[in-house]
DNA sequence: ATAATAACGAGA
DNA sequence: CTCGTTATTATC
């Protein structure tokens, strides 16, 4: 039943009339007279009997094909109890909205097919069964079935052709990972690509291998550019027309039409943005995700589910691989190796040293500045000196710029030391350019305020953006072409010559044969965010940028201008990102935030959240946090349990907005389950 | 939303 | 005990 009320969220039974028996299969969008109204539904299964004594027929079967996968309708459902959230609610997140004439031009051809899936056989302790295995991770993550790929190689079948592994030959357990995949076996990968890495070619020979094994694909990307980059390294692999691209951003034609043929087995292999994460594709054996970290992963719309858990949960009832890959590791992915639900697929030392560009933090020190360019353009000296070098033997070079407004506090004109409350150590902001500071936590104004580390009474903007950035460093380096890659325009690729780059994070192009020299300036401001992904979140967009750079053999050096004490720089210096997620996992632990418990928030009017609270039966071991104050006047309170507690957690959540729904209580209050921010 | 049903209380 | 009103609950 397409209807959000979470009361309302289980099949209901309805004859099926002579007429509409040949259309009706599971799977179809179906119109039923509901409550005395028509509305959408799914049929789920085609029954003999039913428990209820007066049912009504069946209205209309919207278009006879079977557009919901027996796959991925017990996808949703694991998905929905993952989140505590409507089966509904997350179809209409898996199933694009129907297209008529993408529809005819379809399935003129094929018409879907239903592989026997793995069926009845539910797998241990997976999401759907209600059951915790014990001192396991929670749902989706759940132990066991540890591939041991490198073990029984020889159990592979003779006759497949063989994937090219020299790509991976770089992580010695790269070339297992593609013969598991050419096998069929189900190897659980996270995989920490080397800096320079083309990570789209390596994802295009993984879902090449698992195509030779005769099984399909489903790679999700984070934004458009991963995904064209990814697209062609697919067909130069796989050639043309053996995949197709599934985001929302192509257009509710196009998406359908791609949805469809994925449905109707015309392609085995599915790439897109999170709108693919619940691509139907028959006999589907890898399911992988890059730069998991990327924030755009996390759906905005209820119930809110992560493209890493929902192919993570996919791969776990299916008998799927699954790659969780990225120039950074997520502490959910080092959760995943932790509990030896997957492998880490790395390289050595050795090649990682051997690949890596010079790395080398400064301290944001304008004044120490000898260089007239270098004090014009407010940069260290040696991040100024590192892009001249690069200039002069003609190498392009990477500026890396935090956006405008990401950070919106202010800083000490004089020493740059953040400027801080007086009265509760808050951040202040300006409102306007000329406007008085105030602190954004207890909202006082700071009227007179005066710098604690040296007195200075100006205050600047913490953050300059990319565009007065490139401004001051084309001054600084006359005669050099700069071109800028951001928010409004986000350059690709851009030639191996002389020249400057200024990104904001995520739009840094490609440079061919990789930059000279990459800065990543005004660093600290992505590092004073409060936010409980702040380090891990600079490392990650550091890493992409320096990834970039040449190796250091090619002259490829990186110039971080932040503190090399502090862990994320650590972690960079090294290129060590695992070693900061064991870190930040740890931590984590200690205080008692995801991923190592669950947590979940619920957002609202200040009764209706309590309301809500009071009536759910929460697993005795949750522990209720809050309120802390939330937008709009509303409040946000968070629960917290053991990840064995998720699923009990999420269905008392579930069962509480049930109760709510169903005596109509007016006021909504947001569920979500691992909320990507909790202050 | 709306109808069926359970619960309740007043009046006979 | 019945009727009428109101609260509750299910909606195939």
């Amino acid at each position: 039943m397409d209807v959000p009320l979470p009361h309302l969220d289980r099949p209901f039974d309805y004859l099926v009339p002579e007429a509409l028996d040949a259309d009706a299969r599971p799977g179809v969008r179906v119109k039923v007279r509901f409550a005395g109204q028509l509305v959408d539904g799914w049929l789920l299964e085609r029954a003999e009997s039913s428990e209820h004594p007066k049912l009504a027929y069946l209205e209309k079967v919207v278009s006879p094909v079977p557009v919901l996968s027996p796959e991925v309708a017990r996808l949703a459902r694991a998905v929905a109890d993952r989140y505590a959230g409507s089966l509904a609610d997350v179809l209409r997140l898996a199933v694009p909205p129907r297209h008529a004439r993408a529809e005819k031009a379809v399935t003129t051809d094929t018409p879907p097919t239903d592989e026997p899936a793995p069926d009845g056989t539910e797998p241990d302790g997976s999401p759907t069964d209600g059951t915790e295995p014990d001192g396991s991770p929670a749902d989706g993550t759940p132990p066991g079935g540890v591939p041991s790929e490198a073990a029984d190689a020889g159990a592979r079948p003779g006759g497949r052709a063989e994937v090219d592994p020299r790509g991976w030959r770089d992580y010695p357990a790269g070339p297992a990972l593609l013969r598991a995949l050419t096998d069929g076996r189900p190897a659980r990968a996270v995989w920490s690509a080397l800096p320079g890495e083309d990570w789209a070619d390596r994802y295009a020979d993984a879902v090449a291998a698992t195509v030779a094994g005769g099984r399909g694909a489903v790679v999700v990307v984070a934004d458009a550019r991963d995904l064209d980059r990814l697209d062609a390294a697919l067909t130069a692999v796989l050639g043309a027309g053996r995949h197709v691209r599934l985001a929302a951003a192509d257009g509710p034609a196009r998406r359908y039409r791609a949805f469809l043929t994925a449905r109707t087995g015309g392609v085995d292999v599915v790439i897109g943005t999170r709108a693919a994460m619940f691509a139907p594709v028959r006999r589907l054996g890898l399911v992988a995700i890059w730069d998991d970290g990327d924030d755009l992963h996390a759906e905005p719309r209820a119930p809110y589910p992560h493209a890493r858990d929902v192919l993570l949960t996919r791969a776990q009832l299916g008998d799927i691989a699954a790659v969780v890959g990225g120039y950074a590791r997520t502490a959910e992915a080092q959760l995943l190796v932790e509990t030896g639900w997957a492998r880490e697929v790395v390289a050595d030392r050795a090649v990682v040293r051997a690949r890596t560009p010079a790395l080398a933090p400064t301290g944001d020190d304008p004044q120490l500045a000898r260089d007239p360019g270098a004090a014009s353009a407010r940069l260290p000296s040696l991040a100024w000196t590192t892009a001249r070098d690069a200039l002069r033997v003609d190498l392009p070079v990477l500026v890396q710029v935090p956006r405008r407004g990401y950070v919106p506090s202010v800083a000490c004109a004089d020493c740059r030391a953040p400027a801080r409350c007086p009265h509760c150590a808050g951040p202040l902001a300006l409102p306007s350019a000329q406007g008085t500071p105030a602190c954004r936590w207890c909202g006082r104004v700071a009227a007179a305020y005066a710098c604690p580390e040296c007195g200075g009474r100006r205050l600047r903007a913490s953050v300059t953006g990319a565009r007065r950035t490139a401004e001051e460093l084309g001054r600084a380096f006359p005669g050099v072409p700069v071109r800028t890659s951001g928010r409004e325009e986000v350059l690709a690729t851009v030639p191996g010559g002389a020249g400057l780059v200024i990104a904001t994070p995520g739009a840094e192009p490609v440079a061919e044969g990789g930059y000279g020299a990459v800065l990543l300036l005004d660093s600290w401001a992505l590092l004073t965010r409060a936010d409980l992904r702040a380090g891990e979140e600079a490392l990650r967009r550091w890493m992409a940028a320096a990834a970039l750079a040449r190796p250091g053999t090619a002259g490829g050096r990186v110039v971080v201008v932040a503190d090399g004490a502090l862990a994320p720089v650590q972690a960079l210096l090294r290129w060590d990102s695992a070693w900061f997620a064991a870190r930040e996992l740890a931590e984590r632990r200690e205080l008692g935030f995801p991923p190592a418990v669950r947590m979940a928030s619920v957002t609202g009017a200040a009764e209706a959240v309590a309301d809500l609270l009071a009536g759910a039966r929460l697993p005795g071991d949750a522990e209720v946090l809050g309120p802390v104050p939330a937008d709009e006047g509303r409040e946000r309170m968070l629960v917290r349990v053991p990840r064995s507690r998720a699923a009990a957690m999420a269905e008392a959540l579930h069962a509480a907005a049930g109760q709510r729904s169903a005596r109509k209580a007016a006021d909504p209050v947001r569920l979500q389950v691992d909320p990507l921010t909790l202050f």
